[in-house]
DNA sequence: CGACTCCTTGAACAGCGTCAACCGTGGTGG
DNA sequence: CCACCACGGTTGACGCTGTTCAAGGAGTCG
């Protein structure tokens, strides 16, 4: 595992940005363009594999993901790691900075990465003003709602209930973000990432994969994946992915 | 499940509230006391199993718990049920409805209980003034912290750590909060309610729970459990629950 | 006392893990 | 150009953790 981040600074602009319209970026400088102009940033590169940030750090700089995937993770005493969540273009890592206190999980580039970095004290600050305190808090909430049903899902929902969640979750979130391409959609998870998100071992998630595509439920080649028949995929899932 | 809260209404008095200095409204009428004073709000009694919000329906309340025990749940189509966290007095109910939004948990009551029930916009709003938005962001991300931390137990330990672990947390709240006695805490939980809140069954906990009584580590009788051996406890648990 | 709830224990079973071998692909360097 | 290696995925055999099914015990309440 990489240590730091290593950084380069092409020119900052948010006018080229792919991911700036389903972001706080562009809520906040819709709102209050003067706050969100005087917001010290620049935009860094990663690779896979960079950490982030650290678990039981205090960051000073949050970040905007504006390219690549990333995951949220901790390292139990004896290794096991369980990962929290994957962070898509768009997604900040992380609201946790906002507030001075002391990172309770790591984040990980899971693919070469571009970032936005800005001062957490001050973009939190902005995020906090009375215009836009209801949408910080709503995506909290949101985020709560979304760990609720990993819970459901690893106390409750079989390897394979599990496996046909995830893809459901991770497919719906780029499409509404404009980022699949027709049926296709970038997937550049490995197995052992899916094991270490669901409490599965690699070995038991190449099987449910031979499964569902044994099924005929999806094709999976070369980091893309594409659902073959979303209706068997939504009876395995339950129909109750939530958004 | 009965499916109503019976109510009673005794003497509004927060002056008696045994938990009041653990509250959200104690903030509340410290730093803001004329919106405190404000806000319409009435007591109200239930009995274990009573159901207090239900997911799906968008509450117009919101409510502090101010003596018993809930616990928050969703239930899957066939009928698997996950409990996603207890609920103990000083604990609102739930922050999720200051938000008007359609509740994606049900909450309901494990013992028979006494709420404080609050007008939920009125609540929120008074919540994010400038002066407790801090707080109540604080409050939603330690919430979070929580729910990753039941999301490494559920992927990554084993049942004796994963109830080895409930119980120091709800140990801890308990104590912290003022409600144990001595090496006693109060401990109305059901096998069921544990299995259901850890993915297990209760034959399961049933036998984990005679391994732990089995070492030396706690005893257990009619509704209440002393930890007799806090060491071994916190070797199973890996010593790093979270607080 | 009877009915109910909750807990306990045993035996058989299943889902998923562990261990191990093997394969395909892509990168690297001689 | 090819040998080599690292990495990720696949498959088989076997075993452990936790489930299922079943029976019975202890406490509680009407």
């Amino acid at each position: 595992m990489r240590e730091l981040l290593p950084l380069s600074r092409p020119p900052l602009n948010c006018g080229t940005c792919p991911i700036r319209a389903h972001t706080e970026c562009y809520l906040l400088q819709t709102r209050q363009p003067a706050t969100f102009a005087a917001l010290a940033r620049e935009t860094l590169t990663g690779t896979a594999g960079n950490v982030i940030l650290r678990e039981g750090e205090t960051p000073t700089k949050t970040f905007m993901l504006e390219d690549g995937w990333a995951f949220r993770f901790t390292l139990l005493p004896d290794g096991r790691r369980q990962i929290l969540g994957f962070l898509l273009p768009g997604d900040m890592i992380s609201l946790r900075s906002l507030l001075p206190l002391p990172m309770s999980f790591s984040v990980q580039a899971l693919t070469d990465a571009t970032l936005c970095s800005f001062d957490a004290a001050e973009f939190g600050a902005a995020l906090k003003t009375s215009e836009l305190c209801d949408h910080l808090i709503g995506k909290l909430m949101h985020h709560l709602t979304m760990a609720d049903a990993r819970i459901s899902d690893l106390g409750q929902r079989t390897a394979l209930e599990r496996v046909a969640r995830l893809i459901i979750d991770l497919e719906g979130r780029l499409r509404r973000r404009g980022l699949s391409h027709g049926d296709n959609v970038e997937f550049p998870l490995r197995q052992i990432h899916i094991g270490d998100a669901l409490g599965l071992t690699t070995v038991h998630v190449s099987r449910i994969f031979s499964t569902l595509r044994d099924l005929g439920i999806l094709t999976l080649r070369r980091q893309t994946i594409a659902v073959t028949d979303r209706e068997k995929l939504l009876k395995i899932a339950g129909r109750t992915v939530s958004i």
